[in-house]
DNA sequence: CGCATCGTTGATGGGGATCAATAGCTGTGG
DNA sequence: CCACAGCTATTGATCCCCATCAACGATGCG
């Protein structure tokens, strides 16, 4: 919309560059999307599961999280999203949403509307490109969290989640030693991954017993990398981090 | 390569049409893509963890299926595919395989160089839209199925699994009546929904007792589709189907 | 027709659910 | 600045769904 918006999706360009290189008729192209910044407090929903969307979402600061609930009142955690993620980004062509996708805590996001992104993409190939991978990688994940849910054990559950988080950040150069921010209760870890809010905290102990993380004041600390990785079974391709 | 190979797209161009209107320009390009055609007998996988993919895979006739094996040696079934599909549509951006696709007993798959996958969605980003769609499909699919792993009972994954093929082969027109072909194994079936072949055996029977559903000789019988939805908690909004 | 795969059944055990109660933490308003 | 409310973390006791292990019957294929 005017120049400090311009500067919002900086993230987004960085992120993209990643993979790819932009000619500047793309960057120039992205860094005029319309932008519409908004801070969302805790638990705010950004769009809700059978609403039709007409936007996507980019995080700027904060964490976002993508759930389903059930009949039952049982939640599913689909996914946690960091700074220069759009959760929704399948919108743009599955416009009517099969989840809810929430704020965690406090966070900041811009949107850009569907339109200004479906004209960026049959303009420029490449970026559509770039786009559409985005998406598929976001697929990748959900395969391994379904393995991950259906084939592990709690424990090893965790402990892949924690690696998951932890190189992503360390990705975006988030990450602070072994340490990153998880700003998550046990309740959204247990949703994440199919097991009790008690069943976690017996878990998380079990880790810290076993001297891998500790976890105080929503800052993770990893204190024996290979040890977590290989009780998570942990293989970083499914990220899909560089090719 | 040839007029009769143009015919093997027919699935894919219906596919299509089903959510999009084809131009003329639109439908010759992919009638002129260049597929090889291919028999592959059961248990063949078609490509494996890790590699790197230079092609895509429609299916003609038969089914597919996707899946991770884990150090443990377990496996996680990811998906089932039937004539149509083309499970492995991602590898176009995301060519090193995170998982494994093969056929599940005989099939007749056509393959189709990404090279001349991506010339076309360069040239026609109408159909670079829908193909994207049918990923991000692909990953709705996999969220249902990580909440239906998740949160859900075995008896009610079965039944939902169930619910799920049956509404994917009734939009093809493939059912007959409320009844499908399921050429799965228990095995197979147990991997998918992350319970034992055991308790699949068991919870079938607790399905068939209730009158629910039928499966002898690799054929479903939906007895009571209300109530097999209802146990289910089957909505088939994830899969998309119009819009 | 012999052998391997697949389906079925039973006995037993365990990982994690469930239920319940306590303690710590955070924000909020009087 | 404290007191209360409400959420979050922790812990214990008990239970059950489903895993595990083992055996046997059925089926289909070479």
């Amino acid at each position: 919309m005017n120049a400090s918006s311009n500067q919002e999706l900086e993230p987004l360009i960085r992120k993209l560059e990643t993979t790819m290189t932009l000619t500047d008729d793309e960057r120039d192209a992205i860094l005029r999307l319309p932008v519409y910044r908004m801070s969302l407090s805790a638990h705010t929903d950004i769009i809700r599961d059978g609403e039709v969307s007409k936007q996507c979402c980019v995080i700027l600061t904060g964490w976002a999280f993508r759930y389903k609930i059930l009949k039952s009142g049982k939640r599913q955690v689909l996914s946690f999203h960091i700074p220069g993620e759009i959760p929704d980004l399948h919108s743009m062509h599955l416009p009517k949403m099969d989840h809810s996708l929430s704020a965690l805590r406090g966070c900041t996001a811009g949107f850009i509307p569907h339109e200004a992104l479906l004209n960026l993409t049959t303009q420029f190939s490449q970026v559509a490109g770039a786009l559409w991978r985005d998406t598929l990688i976001d697929a990748s994940i959900f395969r391994e969290w379904m393995t991950n849910i259906g084939q592990r054990s709690a424990k090893s559950r965790l402990a892949h989640l924690f690696c998951e988080l932890y190189t992503r950040f360390k990705v975006l150069g988030l990450e602070d030693g072994f340490s990153i921010p998880l700003p998550l209760s046990q309740a959204e870890i247990a949703d994440a991954l199919g097991i009790t809010i008690a069943h976690v905290n017996r878990v998380l102990q079990a880790l810290r017993i076993d001297s891998l993380v500790t976890l105080k004041g929503h800052q993770l600390v990893i204190l024996d990398w290979k040890g977590l990785a290989k009780i998570a079974d942990f293989d970083p391709d499914y990220l899909h981090l560089s090719e």
